[in-house]
DNA sequence: TAGATTGTTAATCGATTAACAATC
DNA sequence: TAGATTGTTAATCGATTAACAATC
């Protein structure tokens, strides 16, 4: 399908690049050129000419980019042109956070349950997706065609449950739990350590970096 | 203080250097050599000795690291070896989960209060922190020697909170908006973009990479 | 001492930036 | 057409890996 490797340093950029051209379509800009763009997000202009044009050639010449055709055109690369099924593992205060959160259902991806261990959640539901027991994990997965998986719970039983997800044949795990998850390597895992970000933000309070230039801060 | 600028890889790295280490320790592993730790971590023994080396020599030639010593310099290195006051702002779902997670406050990061708007949270106490209208945030920050601020706000209001935060002393945002903040250069902001994340994770599953290696998997 | 493994220099690889011909 | 700006090649920069002398 893909013509050559896009390396992950792009594919990381490519949200960023989304959430600006969808702010600028709000504004009503209906064209920019790559300079305008890289000033308003501080990064080079050859950067970002460098990056799209992995993915084909989005602008014009003497023109620059039309700002929604690009939108739309990034939201086809990143896969959130279509509708993807989620389920959420662990039902607790991060589960439920990423559950509320509305944003993800206008981006495709639709929370159709959440499992926990605890009793007590059984049944409750938020925005629409209903709290099961974990003993109904594979069953749900199989009949609701669940691609991906958030997995909200504590490292110690992420493994065990990374391995039932994948065997159910879960696409992609989501993965907040603070270990790294040995899965087939046909199965995404996307980390988000948060323990992680914060000691980076720890060392970086820690060890205050030099002005980053010379010129002057508005 | 620093001898010389450590590139942000690097420091990527270094609380996945810490969290492997702590595991080892707790399972009795006294040293490791850069070639074991580099087979467990799936990363290259070299890089590993590269990344250490930016902050000292802290093996020996002929016996390798000595787990307990090096993970508590590293401790030291990301700054999690001493105590920081922290506020969040947002005590919705995702400002409690922060709450909530006790390992911060084992990594010395102390949770002294919750702000919010929604009067009906005002005097709700999570884990001791108890959450304040927002009005009180600037004499609150003051009195209390806050250095760090979780922002788990709407982006609507994450530019002006940020300003607020700043022009109060704050050291560092740890930013769950979805938006990038403006602050002084001397302010430090480590983003969380949770739909960023899902949308790299998105990318991934739409365009299934190939096996990275032709070798057997276990 | 001999073997092991670091710390560090050198080589390679990949990503970013600059430059410019192509072209709208 | 002339001016603007892309797409793309070339140059630079930085990060990763390899190699090995130093040394425990």
């Amino acid at each position: 399908m893909e013509e050559r490797k896009i390396s992950r340093a792009v594919i990381s950029r490519l949200p960023r690049y989304y959430r600006y051209l969808g702010e600028l379509s709000e504004e009503g800009v209906e064209r920019i050129s790559s300079k305008e763009l890289s000033e308003r997000m501080k990064v080079t202009a050859s950067q970002i000419r460098q990056d799209l044009n992995n993915f084909g050639g989005f602008g014009q010449q003497g023109y620059g980019y039309n700002v929604r055709y690009l939108y739309n055109e990034i939201a086809k690369i990143l896969g959130i042109d279509r509708q993807h099924n989620v389920i959420i593992i662990g039902a607790g205060h991060l589960g439920q956070a990423i559950a509320n959160y509305a944003n993800f259902e206008r981006r495709g991806f639709l929370i159709k349950a959440m499992f926990d261990v605890d009793p007590n959640l059984f049944g409750k539901t938020i925005r629409g997706a209903r709290v099961y027991s974990l003993d109904n994990l594979e069953k749900f997965i199989s009949e609701n065609d669940i691609q991906i998986a958030a997995l909200t719970i504590p490292k110690t039983r992420a493994l065990e449950i990374a391995e039932r997800l994948t065997k159910s044949g879960i696409k992609a795990i989501w993965n907040f739990a603070h270990t790294d998850l040995i899965v087939p390597y046909d199965v995404v895992v996307e980390n988000v350590h948060l323990s992680e970000s914060l000691m980076r933000l720890s060392y970086r309070v820690s060890n205050i970096d030099a002005p980053p230039f010379e010129g002057k801060y508005d």
